[in-house]
DNA sequence: TTGTAAGCGTTATCAG
DNA sequence: CTGATAACGCTTACAA
């Protein structure tokens, strides 16, 4: 069925088409019988406005682009539940894309979608705020999600990874655990080296020697892989992992080890998704209120377009979250037993 | 800065519009040098072109429409990973939604997204496939996704959930467990329903007169409380939660009740979203091809802007995934001791 | 309060 | 091979 215009529905209400556009709109001077003429001719007609047309003749499109590294994994899930609490409630549409990580990919989806958005919401954990400011080319507002871009040229919503990863470490050093090894994320992603940053800073800041890195890239299955390589290495007495979903691959390679959590190696990942108060044993971790971030960039972006400030984003302080996978380590345990000898 | 128009680009390359045009899009007719101009012009001026215009005129939009019940936990990740790679691949973009449910609030939203798409792919479990075929009017192509909506008018792409639930059902019986207590989804869920059908078939084929079924809502904190109602009810010895975010709630209440899975308990879940394998102990589910339906029915969509019939859908058979939370059962235990007391 | 008409930026038709 | 020009559907001065 073909879609009505607005000149079916001045046809079909006997008005002109400006009439009709005003009934419809802010109505500031349509009077009471008209507008309910025009009302139900449109309604009769079914009659939807072609957002094209509006959007040439407004230069307003009533959507907020947003561009991911990734949509994989809870992490994401909940930040786009976030955005699109957000972007609902101000009745706004959400288009959403991503790109591995390529910023000749994100620069050409930006420019993709340039024309299509009122603004951009960007989380880009590179370090390629410049080129994403070129293929936006202050086209339409860009407000930064995480720790990429440049901060100092766009509101930026991001987290204090160095003070979470300071957190988690100091935590498992208080809890006793001295061999810590940590699993890394992607070698550029600026996130994952604050996070580092973070682990070693703690472990300087109390003087321990002992340090083993090695390199993860965010995925589960890398979290798997490094846990292994550190298992090998020499088991450290806990682990600490740069995300959650790379803990749970770690999780598993403790468990495939035979390996006690936290009884043989404690455990702690980042962001506290929903589902890491639910593995076995909990796990430790830095909470992220990931879809508030989410929300609170949805809203700048909203501002920019009102009035092209916005305010300037904010840094949220994750929380440290202590569960099981942290509880007291081997020196704490009654006869010195490993747990998993009871078992 | 403002955004540079086709006319600035003829300007700048010593052209007419039309020719420019013609240069960027299927350039039939343009001569190699004049090409040449044109692009480079079209890139000293950073032209990107404006979508509502082209829509305008071509009446397409490049843009598949996606309405989801939800958009929180793994299963929709996962689904929303596959649509985007599909889109992706074709060059088209993706405008995202949901509605929590509330068939009122979905049909606002698809006449909303209506004038912005080429064709809406709907994710309904519930019996409202007349009112969306209702907002949509036929304006644009409608692709199914899940139970919901009705199949026989538009194309769908759905799952056989009473065979996934018998398939589950029927492993749990052939591993010794009888008393099998079910954890439903949300009760108007169509899914839902095909689901508990399949679990009371299943018993009902074998004559098993234990049946105990509790409502939830497919989210882990119903998982959580459901399976608190079955042990209180007297414990049944396998639990068998109507999706994966359910039955991790429930673990984590038998865990609560210092109950052992599969030792005093089995559990089992549906829809093998990523992070069931990494539970503990494992969990049994039936397997689903998530992103294999989203892009299926993205590739749909494209196929029906195409031609107008796209073809009939699919219906994937969900495959049984047996893991370690449907493990031996009390009766093939060793000596008869539970597990956890030998912890 | 209502109507007329001028854009908005593209594509496509039709002449040249 | 290229250039005018008419749509496309809507909003918004400006007139009436």
């Amino acid at each position: 069925m073909k879609s009505a215009t607005i000149r079916d529905v001045a046809r079909a209400a006997n008005v002109s088409v400006a009439t009709v556009s005003r009934a419809l709109n802010r109505g500031e001077t349509v009077s009471m019988p008209t507008r309910v003429r025009v009302l139900d001719a449109a309604g009769a007609l079914d009659y939807v406005p072609h957002s094209g047309a509006r959007s040439l003749s407004t230069s307003r499109t009533d959507t907020i682009g947003v561009l991911l590294p990734d949509l994989h994994g809870e992490f994401f899930s909940e930040l786009i539940r976030g955005i699109d609490q957000a972007t609902r409630a101000h009745k706004l549409h959400l288009l959403l894309s991503h790109s591995h990580g390529d910023p000749q990919e994100a620069m050409a989806v930006l420019k993709a979608m340039r024309s299509r958005v009122d603004a951009m919401l960007v989380m880009s954990p590179y370090a390629d705020g410049a080129l994403l400011s070129g293929a936006l080319n202050g086209a339409v507002p860009l407000v930064l999600m995480g720790g990429g871009g440049d901060a100092g040229a766009h509101p930026s919503f991001a987290i204090d990874n160095r003070a979470g990863a300071v957190a988690i470490t100091s935590h498992l050093l208080d809890a006793g655990y001295r061999r810590i090894g940590f699993i890394a994320g992607p070698a550029d992603n600026i996130e994952a080296g604050q996070r580092l940053s973070g682990y070693r800073a703690a472990l300087a800041a109390r003087s321990i020697a002992f340090e083993q890195i090695v390199q993860g890239d965010f995925g589960e299955r890398s979290g798997f892989a490094g846990a292994g390589l550190l298992l090998a290495a020499g088991p450290p007495d806990a682990i600490f992992a740069a995300n959650d979903m790379m803990a749970i691959g770690a999780l598993e390679a403790l468990r495939g080890a035979g390996l006690n959590v936290p009884g043989d190696v404690a455990l702690a990942g980042f962001d506290d998704i929903p589902v890491a108060r639910f593995l076995d044993p909990p796990l430790t971790t830095a909470g992220v209120p990931i879809a508030e971030i989410g929300r609170r960039a949805v809203e700048c972006c909203i501002a920019m377009v009102a009035d092209a400030t916005g305010g300037p984003g904010h840094i949220f302080t994750p929380e440290l979250v202590v569960r099981a996978s942290s509880g007291p380590g081997k020196q704490d345990r009654p006869n010195g037993r490993l747990i998993r000898e009871e078992v």
